[in-house]
DNA sequence: TTCTAAATAGAGCGTTCGTTTTAGTGGTGG
DNA sequence: CCACCACTAAAACGAACGCTCTATTTAGAA
C-alpha cells in the first residue's frame, strides 16, 4: 500500500530504542506513544496484549537488527579472529557515536524479567541463541570440531554482551576493543584457519 | 553503632538483594521497607538522599560482596586460569541455587541508569573496576606483563558478566562454565607458570 | 452515497510510585 | 521532672503507571 512506515512498525521500532536505553520497567506505554507519533489507541489495537506483547515484539524486532550485523561482520571476514574483532570495532563505534547508550537491546530487558515474564525472556533466550548460532556456523564453517565451536560461539557471545556493558558503564570503547582482540587470540590458539573451501 | 544488624544495614542488605533480582527501576523504596523489615521512615532518616542514595549504598555493599568471593577465588588458587574456573563455577553452582534469579548485582542497575543517574552509574563503574583489579594483581603477579594483564583482566570481568547473564536468561549452567573454560585457555595461552615454552 | 470495519484519539479508571509530613516511641543527661 | 535525641510509624500528597473505555476519523466495498 504505501511505502512509508506503518503505525505498527514505528511502534516497534520505537519501542526497541526506548528498550534498549531504559529497559522495561522504566519505559512506559505512553512514551512509546509519544516517541512513536502514535496514540495509546493505536498500540492497543495493534497489541491487545499490551506492555509485554509491545516489548516481544520489539525483542524480536531488535534480535533481527543485530543478527543482521553480526552476519554482515561474519560474512565479510575469511578469518573468524578477524571477524570478530571487526564486530567488536563496529559495536565500539556505534556505542560512542550514541552517546554510550544503546547498548545490546537485549540484555537489559532480560535482567529485569527473569523471575516473572516468561514472554519477554523466552525471546531474549531466543535472541542470544540465534546470535551464538551464526558464529557456529562460522566456526564450524571454518572447521572448528563442533564440541569447541559450540563452547567458543557461546563464549565470544557471552563476552561481547559483557564488554558491551562495561563499556557502557565506562563510558570508554576500551574494554570492547579489549575483549575483541583478546577473543581473536583465543579463536586462533585453535590453530584452525580459514574456511574450508568447496562442500 | 553498637547493634550488629542495625536498621540501616537491614536496608542496605535488602535494597542490595532487591536490586539484583528487578534492576533500579523495578525497585520500590516500599518494597525495600518491607523486606529489610523496617519503615519509610527509618529509610528517610539514614538516607535523606531517597532512593538513589539506597541503591548507591546497596550497590556499594554488593561491590565488596562479591570482590570478597572473587579474591577467595584468586588466593586459594596459584594458577590464575585455574582462579578462573574456580570462580565461575561458584557463580554458576550460586545462580541455579538461587533458581536463576541471583544474577550479577551490578549489570541490572547500571543498565537502566546510564543516561541520567550519574552517582548509581559511578557506583557500578567503581565495582567493575574494583573486581577488574582483583584479577590484574593476580596477572602480574604471576608474572603476566603489565599491559597483556590489564587487556586479560577486562576481558575476564566482562566476559564472567556476560556469561552471567547468559547463564540466567538460558537458565543454564553451561554459558558460565564454558566461558570459565575459555578464559582459562585464553590465560594459559600467555605460556606464563606453564612449563611450555612454545611459541 | 451508504455501510462497515480498521485505525486513531484521548479522557479517565484504580493503583502504585517516591516523597513529605506529622506524630509518637524509648532512652539519656540536666 | 523535663528537654532532647535518634529512631520508628503511618497517613497523605501529586505524579505517573498500565489499561479500559467511548468517540471520532479514515478507507474501501456496495
Amino acid at each position: 500500500m504505501q511505502t512509508e512506515t506503518s503505525t505498527r512498525e514505528r511502534i516497534v521500532v520505537a519501542a526497541a530504542r526506548l528498550l534498549q536505553r531504559q529497559g522495561y520497567v522504566g519505559t512506559g506505554i505512553k512514551q512509546i506513544a509519544t516517541e512513536s507519533q502514535s496514540t495509546l489507541g493505536s498500540i492497543y489495537h495493534f497489541f491487545p496484549g499490551g506492555k509485554e506483547a509491545v516489548a516481544v515484539a520489539a525483542i524480536r524486532y531488535s534480535d533481527q537488527e543485530f543478527a543482521a550485523l553480526l552476519k554482515g561482520a561474519l560474512d565479510g571476514e575469511d578469518d573468524p579472529a578477524e571477524a570478530v574483532l571487526s564486530c567488536t570495532r563496529q559495536l565500539a563505534a556505534g556505542l560512542r557515536e550514541s552517546g554510550w547508550v544503546d547498548g545490546c537491546p537485549v540484555t537489559a530487558a532480560a535482567l529485569e524479567t527473569l523471575g516473572a515474564d516468561s514472554d519477554i525472556q523466552q525471546a531474549c533466550a531466543d535472541a542470544l541463541n540465534s546470535w551464538e548460532r551464526l558464529v557456529l556456523d562460522k566456526l564450524v564453517g571454518c572447521g572448528f570440531p563442533a564440541q569447541d565451536a559450540r563452547e567458543l560461539a557461546t563464549t565470544v557471545i557471552s563476552a561481547v554482551e559483557g564488554a558491551e556493558v562495561t563499556a557502557q558503564v565506562n563510558r570508554s570503547e576500551e574494554p570492547l576493543l579489549a575483549a575483541g582482540r583478546q577473543l581473536a587470540r583465543l579463536i586462533r590458539s585453535y590453530g584452525i584457519g580459514s574456511p574450508r573451501p568447496g562442500s
